[in-house]
RNA sequence: GCCCCUUUAGCUCAGUCGGCAGAGCGUCUCCAUGGUAAGGAGAAGGUCUACGGUUCGAUUCCGUAAAGGGGCUCCA
């Protein structure tokens, strides 16, 4: 078969000889070495990865694995990082190595340089990098054995300390060194065939630094050793890796389009919320657009927790902090919140969760079964002590609104009242626009039993009804061992984005703990007291992640019924101004939320404003119109349409208005 | 909290090798009345984040703090 009409990478093994490289055997059969979807290692019938130079010892069968694939492109990034590797040791001697794993998109080395790396040096590190890939350096394995390597490596001490945790290596370490015998890769002059470099790696590599076509080093940060503040902390320079230019090309344009959707940045560009130095950090205050989305989103939260049959309540910011000690808090999360006020004798604390106040509530009657399952809602105000390094924007924040629910039940009810709960929040995100998600079920960690109470058979069945629960759902459920909170498991919900990105948003969590901690009870038919358990839940999480993460899905163009502004009014020339301002009172009165631009600018100008405040409706007149009694539309995507009668105008404004993102019939998500 | 970086007009950013600072956008005023993304002219607006130190003199150099950014750790 001429080798033209073979794709460039078949899935189809190719035989290896004993004796013979992978690298010839595909050769052989046609197989593209060079290209974007070139081969660049191969998988050979134990499904592992072998390099291209890899001469196994019988005869056997392998399928190539291009560049483009996920495992190509995890291995170019790898050898991306060694590249990064050689050159920050050649350029800056006596910087130590710690790990250099790919990760998404890209790859990472943590060093121990004489001093943090400054932008020029990142600069200097990627010319040099490229130098490498262009002098066409070969990857060479060599096995080792431990003391060798140990010899070998004398001077690098995180080195030394993964050969010590080979045989228990697990997640990154695994990268470096696998679970087999050590193997060191050396990079070989492509000329000379020395040896320039070396680094213990388990590999796979690329055959040569030539097959990293687009790579960029993006910045450089701090990490602690394997993760741990205990540990000393290495300098980290994190990199990106493609298989071709234009993929990497488009890698960046990508990143560009989420920093547009940058909720900090859009929140200043339409004037929605900010962050005054005065209040302190990861404190928020709500401009009048966002204020008026954010009463929007709450009035429509409330009216559908009203339906589904929860009750509401109201609970106060701060209280004497025994009441954390009774819900078993403050011992685990005393860090978390902000510390204590003395006042006549004793200690209050804001509240950092609702769930104590609800608990009150219920316990502040005898309750019978009748009353069960007994749902109390509330938006409620609550302080959490954040480290000012993860503040971040609406996302993390000290001072937050959470939409919490705590559903009273008893154990027979639980699962029926998750699944219906369930059901419930997936329809509330699916009215903001979010469809696309899938759930984690968050377990304890058995080997940490400090960090959770209550008896492991009540861990066990409250992890049964939630996982139940969640696989009737229908949606991917991922295990999240060790995740739980101390009192429960829990399942949350995470949804991705317009742009792929996963946010966790809805939390159920089942908990028997704080029940039998506050003495909850309630009398049965069988006239016995019982206890019931509860179930937090938050849909949103909070009100202002929320509208941060309904920012950056929407990219600021928020649905009209989200809108702060839904429909503008620009008259073509002063003479109409009157005219729209007289359409703009009638829309009012049935709740358009409508301005009129009577501005000095041109139209021209107008238009480009609101289109930048991303109005969803555009109501222009000119003379024509007005004669007509028609107004003529400008929509957030461009399009328009004259000459429409105002009566009919109002009506379709109106008719978009009431619709939630679900219903709408037409795409509202981009502009 | 830890490491690195940043902080100049409402916003985005120049700039001063130490000698009391500039642009564009926005705002205001005037002119212009223009049919679907920037009409023209003029004006106002800054104790250069704060507090210490060095200096004849600090927005600039040093220190500390605050806020912000990128990560790590954390995330009830």
């Amino acid at each position: 078969m001429p080798a033209s009409n073979v794709p460039s990478t078949p899935a189809l093994p190719v035989r290896v000889a004993a004796g013979t490289t992978a690298a010839d055997a595909l050769r052989e059969a046609g197989v593209d070495l060079t290209g974007p979807d070139g081969a660049v290692v191969v998988r050979d019938p134990d499904g592992l990865l072998k390099d291209l130079d890899w001469v196994p010892a019988d005869e056997t069968e392998v399928v190539a694995v291009p560049a483009s694939s996920p495992e190509g492109l995890a291995v170019l990034r790898h050898s991306a990082a060694h590249v990064m590797a050689q050159a920050v040791q050649d350029l800056f001697p006596g910087t130590l190595l710690g790990i250099g794993p790919p990760i998404e998109d890209g790859f990472y080395y943590d060093f121990l340089p004489s001093r943090p790396f400054t932008p020029e040096d990142i600069s200097a590190i990627e010319k040099k990098m490229t130098e490498i890939v262009k002098a066409g350096q070969r990857f060479s394995r060599r096995p080792i054995d431990d003391d060798e390597a140990r010899a070998e490596l004398a001077n690098e001490k995180f080195k030394l300390e993964l050969i010590g945790l080979k045989s228990s290596a697990t997640g990154e370490e695994a990268t470096e060194v696998g679970s087999g015998g050590l193997t060191m890769y050396d990079n070989l002059d492509a000329k000379s065939g020395e040896r320039v470099w070396t680094d213990l790696c388990r590999g796979p590599h690329l055959p040569t630094t030539r097959r990293i076509p687009a790579f960029k080093l993006m910045r450089s940060a701090a990490a602690y050793w394997r993760g741990s503040e205990k540990n000393p902390q290495l300098q980290r320079i994190y990199g990106t890796a493609w298989a071709s230019k234009d993929d990497l090309k488009a890698h960046l344009v990508r990143l560009e389009e989420a920093a547009k959707r940058d909720h900090r940045k859009l929140g200043a560009e339409l004037d929605l919320f900010s962050f005054p130095d005065e209040l302190g950090s990861g404190l928020a205050v709500f401009h009048p657009k966002g204020g008026i989305l954010r009463k929007a989103l709450e009035d429509y939260v409330r009216q559908r927790h009203l339906d589904e049959g929860f009750d509401f309540v109201a609970t106060p910011h701060i209280t004497k902090d025994g009441l954390f000690h009774t819900s078993g808090h403050l011992p685990y999360y005393a860090d978390g919140m902000f510390p204590p006020m003395e006042l006549e004798g004793a200690e209050y604390r804001l509240k950092a969760m609702n769930c104590p106040m609800h608990n009150l509530i219920y316990r502040s009657r005898g309750r019978s079964y009748r009353e069960l399952p007994l749902r109390l809602f509330e938006l409620g105000a609550v302080y959490r002590y954040e480290l000012s390094g993860v503040v971040h924007g609406l996302t993390r924040v000290r001072g937050l609104t959470m939409d919490d629910s705590h559903t009273y039940c008893t154990a027979e009810q639980a699962a029926d009242e998750i699944k219906k709960l369930l059901h419930f929040l997936l329809g509330l995100l699916r009215d903001f626009g979010l469809d696309d998600f899938y759930l984690e079920l968050s377990t304890r960690d058995d080997s940490k039993p400090d960090k959770f109470i209550g008896s492991d058979e009540d861990w066990a069945v409250a992890t049964e009804v939630l996982r139940e629960a969640a696989e009737s759902s229908g949606l991917e459920l991922v295990p999240d061992p060790g995740g739980a909170a101390y009192y429960g498991p829990k399942i949350s919900v995470q949804a991705r984005d317009a742009i792929g990105r996963t946010w966790q948003m809805s939390t159920v969590q089942y908990d028997f703990n704080q029940p039998a901690r506050f003495e909850l009870e309630y009398q049965g038919a069988d006239g016995e007291r019982h206890q019931p358990v509860m179930i937090h839940s938050a849909k949103f999480g909070s009100v202002e992640r929320f509208i941060g993460v309904l920012t950056e899905h929407y990219a600021g163009a928020f649905p009209a019924w989200l809108s702060p502004v839904q429909v503008i009014g620009i008259p073509v020339t002063d003479e109409q101004t009157d005219y729209l301002q007289d359409i703009a009172g009638q829309a009012r009165a049935t709740g358009i939320r409508i301005e009129v631009d009577a501005s000095d600018d041109r139209m021209q100008k107008k238009i480009r404003s609101a289109q930048k405040q991303k109005v969803p409706f555009m109501l222009i007149a000119g003379a024509t119109d007005a004669e007509a009694g028609a107004v003529s539309f400008r929509y957030r995507d461009g399009s328009q349409r004259n000459g429409i009668p105002v009566a009919q105008a109002l009506a379709e404004i109106q008719d978009t208005v009431n619709r939630r993102a679900n219903e709408s019939p037409t795409a509202e998500l981009y502009g």
